[in-house]
DNA sequence: AATGAATGAGTTTTCATTCAT
DNA sequence: GATGAATGAAAACTCATTCAT
């Protein structure tokens, strides 16, 4: 039965997974070791490198993980919804992620500690990479749309405009990350006055 | 001579910090050794402890240069300046910096590296949540001397607007270091429509 | 029936001994490791430890069955074959062994490995030590004969002139394995100049 | 002064490898622990790895030793010996080193054991080659002169006569490393008996 | 009997830091 | 002040062996 192992060897992998993110968060991807994440995870170092090769995979599978949540929230857009209103969405996604989600504070820290970390690794720079541009390039799609549809000033490139969201988005996920006392509702309101001025 | 000495001092040091961004930039905070910045400073190994007492403390002024940089920025702009003409400024400043400074690119990367090892080193953290805070600040008062001015819509908290105006040149600068081929001009184009609607 | 387990015991752990030398072959005694041997023989470790109750006891039988060839070849001559003709045959016999047999390779390069291991592991010398006595003295006895008979000069030791032989046909089966192009044939020559001195 | 640098580095390596000798002698290339070498050597592990770069290395610098020390025999034959005189030379030269020099031991412990590394390591294999290579070359040149000044019988090979030498020499060392009670004095008779036959 | 996941002690190697010269 | 050889604790990773199933 193949796939009793398949699904015991992907619970045990999701197991370390889990255990790496939070001593990653807490210390850092290099001072964090691998004795760390194995107490963590209550596996022995064994067992751990049973299910990966080195402490640079499961690095890696975050880059990987942190590209497939991104997806995640365009999945969930219905291909119809108003630009208005799935600009609206993507916002309230990203600002209900970072205070309900219960390891979006840990995601979040991975994020921006392997965004650091791209700099210096190409295998997590080119995961990176094109985590960044499949977001923008949905985001240019939706933005497109809504400038056929006539809902968009025609004036504004969408591939700038995309770049632009994602990146406040980032800039102010990283804002909360580093600053506790952040009035989420004050950025929302801002943050509907510049997507307004974008609309007729 | 005090002096002399102090001087002599301060230009070792500069040169040992310059010699470690340039490490911590190819290889990152962790894997660049204390031999990497020794040879590229051409200084010992004793040379260089006798002037900072650990890696970390070479790590900890470079959060506090990177403040520093920010502050400059304000120092330059003339009180009296029309608010959205300063906005403009400090958005060229950035976009400037990026593509024209000799080691901007380097100080760019120090910066995200320096969010990322924050997140596990109180001290960087520290340095970074009043490095945002003072620039987030000065710039409030910017747009608040706007909004009494007249020449911005009052609806608009100053404090969020200057958080989100911060949060999105961050989140282009990660964009930038990230992505090769990122197109400025249109940057530029969209930031300015934005920039805009909040005038009148 | 416990004859039939007593087979199948036997069975298995030829299979076993000769998937470990192939993995010994290859990579050598310490670098070899146990998941290659199991991979190798086709069992789970559990199998494999159940026949053999450590890596260093399947090494030891190594040294065991490499002696017990070494005596297959005395217990061929005919007792009453003329001393010339015996060393004769011995003389072919290792030299069509290195070329013919199929593993011969693999055991001549575990002989050469066993050696090496003899000098610090007690129970293989031993083992090594027994195996060269016995074959030097079975070589010693053969030589007195032919001093008996007649056949050979008086003046020489049996007991060196064997371990002598031995040597060299160590010595040849070394050369052959570090060296891809011996000339076999002159090589014979050679050692029958060599063995023809010895006679009247 | 780098030369009193450069003596010292060499005296440190002298010092490592003459530690790695008696630690590989007693325990095997791969069951010695840098550990053991560095405490036999009275070093810290961080200044061993500073003269060497792993422990292959160190396996490796055997090997080059072994080769040079066979290269010091040849060097030490004067051109216009006989060359009856000059195999009896080398015999002794064998048979004293192995008896009189004080690291003599531990350097065929060596040999032997570098043999067996080199059949699954191709550094050491190669080597061990071109050490055996050029030993039997020069061996093959002084037996050709010998031939050319009529001292030999000209139908011997001299390629397989000098491969058949070297192999009884490394045979009889085997020998005597794996057998304490060897009787030097009947192999020297045993041997002139063969070299002599060698000789009108 | 067989499996193979798990163990964890043990290995090589690195590197921040010190200190005799 | 400067040097750079030396330190040694700590890290990543391996692998012989066991044992629940």
């Amino acid at each position: 039965m193949p796939k009793v192992d398949e699904e015991h060897k992907q619970a045990r992998r999701g197991q370390i997974v889990e255990a790496a993110i939070k001593c990653f968060s807490r210390k850092g991807f290099h001072p964090a070791t691998m004795q760390d994440i194995c107490k963590e995870a209550g596996l022995s170092a064994g067992a751990v490198y049973s299910y990966f090769k080195s402490k640079e995979e499961i690095i890696q599978v975050m880059a990987q993980t942190s590209a497939e949540q991104n997806d995640a929230i365009f999945a969930s857009i219905q291909q119809d919804m108003p630009v208005r209103e799935a600009l609206a969405y993507i916002k309230d996604i990203f600002f209900r992620q970072m205070l309900e989600q219960p390891l979006a504070q840990e995601c979040g820290r991975m994020d921006l500690m392997l965004m650091g970390e791209a700099l210096s690794d190409p295998t997590i720079m080119q995961a990176y990479q094109s985590n960044i541009q499949r977001f923008v390039e949905q985001l240019s799609k939706l933005i497109r749309r809504g400038k056929t549809r006539g809902e968009l000033k025609q004036a504004v490139d969408e591939h700038a405009l995309a770049s632009l969201l994602f990146a406040t988005h980032q800039g102010l996920m990283i804002q909360m990350l580093l600053n506790q006392n952040v009035n989420t509702k004050e950025y929302d309101k801002v943050m509907d006055v510049m997507i307004n001025s974008l609309f007729g």
